[in-house]
Formats: structure tokens, C-alpha cells, sequence
DNA sequence: TCTTTTAAGTCAGTCTTGTTGACTTTCCAA
DNA sequence: TTGGAAAGTCAACAAGACTGACTTAAAAGA
């Protein structure tokens, strides 16, 4: 049916109608992604934040507070007053250096684990279902135009962690 | 190649590992996704707040208050604040209703139209850019799965949306 | 060794964007 | 004519971002 070759492409997926459905589309299903750990963090008086910080020393575990602060994009203020309750509530662990005791190497304790644990998974329900109903040829395209989004440093950040452990 | 029938599908693409990778890919991408309008909102001291209130208003021109809070998903009180300045800054005019006078309907002026046009064209502009990247079937999926991942009444306001007039 | 740089943390203040709650004004419709 | 809906306003508050200035500790370099 369409020609999806590379010179004699039909050009009508970038007419400004089409990117507009896309923008918007954006807009509402970013509300669905992060509706679901809202709710529950709502419950225990934390933000969006504070899921950020626990996904992402969930992903890389013993990462300095330096590299979560690139990662997430804010500022070491902004970070130090999140981080600084999810370790007096005993969900993140502070370990010194060993080879450089300036750093601070982050884990989550085992409450934390499971708060994160919790969080993500409501957010992978939906996600699944999302991908059950669209199915794999569209998740691909999905993830495709979702990396083509991105800006550099966080394309290097989501590259870095894609492939890495469990 | 691949099996995609409705039984024996195969179902790798439904692992936690590739559910991860979808959640970390929106995250980063939404990231670009609001960066150049954000640049060019600062520059003037308005936020991400005003930009949807005139995308939304440009979409449906003679929208009304109640309207357009439920499609923003805020408050009463939080449109207000950002739509008290862009009337005052003579972005957006509010006219009476004249069938029922309690309404008040919103509508671009010329000046708004003209930021609105400068926002959108910026994300546009990446959107176009990813679009392209990415090729038609990828922006398929794409929003196949946006649309799967939103909640009921934000699907309700994207279907209503989606074929009205430029 | 002495100096500079880096990592982390802190204090203070500001801004945007969201929230509740209480209240008024306007005005349609039963 | 009165009840209730739509809109708007005021006040107070919170999360989460920001800037700027400063301290402490430790590593790195001259």
C-alpha cells in the first residue's frame, strides 16, 4: 500500500496537522504517565520529585549525587532538599568514597526499594497495557520517535542506562 | 518476518526491562519536548502554564473558562492567575457570551496569535525533526501508544480535538 | 608543601504553578 | 422569584524549580 522508501516517500506524516496531533498527544498522555505514582506518592506527601530521585538510583545504584544531578536536570539545591528526606525517612543511603571521599554514593535502603518498586510498577501497569493494546511494531516507533526527541545530553543519559543491568 | 498475529504473538516487547525503557524514554523525551518553547517563554517571563493556555485557546477558538479548565486539567483558580495576564498583556480577549452572558469566551488577539504561532513553530520544529528521523510507521505507533497511555478524560478531549479545523 | 579545584552540602530568597476554602457577582431557568 | 451554575476574586499555602553566596572536605596540581 504506501511506499515507505526512502526518496519516493509520502511526505503527509509532516504536515503541521499531523505534528499537531502528535504534540498534543504528547501532552495528554504525559497526564496518564505520571498519574498513577502520583496518586500513591500523594498518599505519603512526596512529589514527582522524590520518584525521579528513587528511579534513578534504583537504575544505577552507588551513583554520586554529582551524575544524578545531570541526569535529572535540576540544580544541587533543588536536589539536596529531596534527597535530604528520602534519607531522613531511611528510603536512600549516603555511603563516603572510598576511592573519593568527597563523593557520596547513593543506594536505596530496602523501605526504599520498596517504595520504588511500588511506584514503578504502577507505572508499568499502565505502560503495558498501553503496549498490549498498540502492539510491538507501534512500540517500536514509539520508543524511535521518542529518542529522536531528545536533546543531547539526555539522549547520552537514556543511552548510558539502556542497556545496563537490571 | 515477525509474528504478529493476535495469538501467537511474541511477547518480548512486554517484559519489565522493555516497559523500563519506554518509561525512561517519555521522561527524557518530554524534556525536549517542552525545552525550545521554554526557552522562548523566559525570554518574556511567562511559563509553560501560558503556553497552554494559548495553544488551547488558538485550537478552539470562543472557548469557554469552564471549557478550557477541564481539557488544562487545573483549577479555577491557577487558569485565572495565567489568564488575568494574558488578558492584560492583550494576548487573549474575553468576550461575554451573548446566548448565555455567565460565559465568557476566550479568543486570540493578533498579538497572541503571533506568540502562539512562535511557540508551536518551535516545537513543531522538533517534533518535525523526530517525525522525519523516526519515518511514517514509527509515527504510527508513536501515537498509538500516546493514545493507549492516556486516561479517559484526557482521550476524550484529544478525539475532540483531533479533526476540528485548523 | 601550598594552592587551586572539585564535590557536597547549606542558607536565604525568589518564582511559577499548582492546591483549598470562602466569598461575590451575574444571570439563566425552573 | 429564587435556586443554582458560571465566572471571578481574595487569601493562604506547598512543591519544586531557580539564583547567589558560602562552608567544608578532600583531591589534584604547581
Amino acid at each position: 500500500m504506501a511506499d515507505t522508501g526512502s526518496t519516493g516517500e509520502n511526505l503527509l506524516f509532516l504536515t503541521d496537522e499531523q505534528l499537531r496531533k502528535g504534540i498534543e498527544a504528547m501532552f495528554f498522555a504525559y497526564r496518564g504517565f505520571t498519574a498513577d505514582p502520583d496518586r500513591i506518592l500523594a498518599e505519603m506527601s512526596y512529589g514527582r520529585a522524590h520518584h525521579r530521585a528513587l528511579h534513578f538510583i534504583n537504575r544505577a545504584r552507588g551513583t554520586t549525587v554529582n551524575n544524578l544531578l545531570s541526569v535529572l536536570g535540576v540544580t544541587k539545591q533543588s536536589l539536596n532538599r529531596v534527597l535530604r528526606t528520602l534519607i531522613e525517612d531511611g528510603l536512600v543511603e549516603s555511603r563516603v568514597g572510598s576511592r573519593d571521599r568527597r563523593e557520596r554514593h547513593l543506594y536505596l535502603t530496602r523501605k526504599g526499594a520498596e517504595l520504588e518498586r511500588q511506584l514503578s510498577e504502577a507505572q508499568r501497569a499502565r505502560m503495558r497495557a498501553a503496549y498490549r493494546a498498540a502492539g510491538p511494531e507501534a512500540v517500536a516507533g514509539f520508543r524511535r520517535v521518542l529518542e529522536a526527541m531528545m536533546d543531547e545530553p539526555s539522549r547520552q543519559h537514556y543511552q548510558a542506562l539502556k542497556d545496563s543491568k537490571p
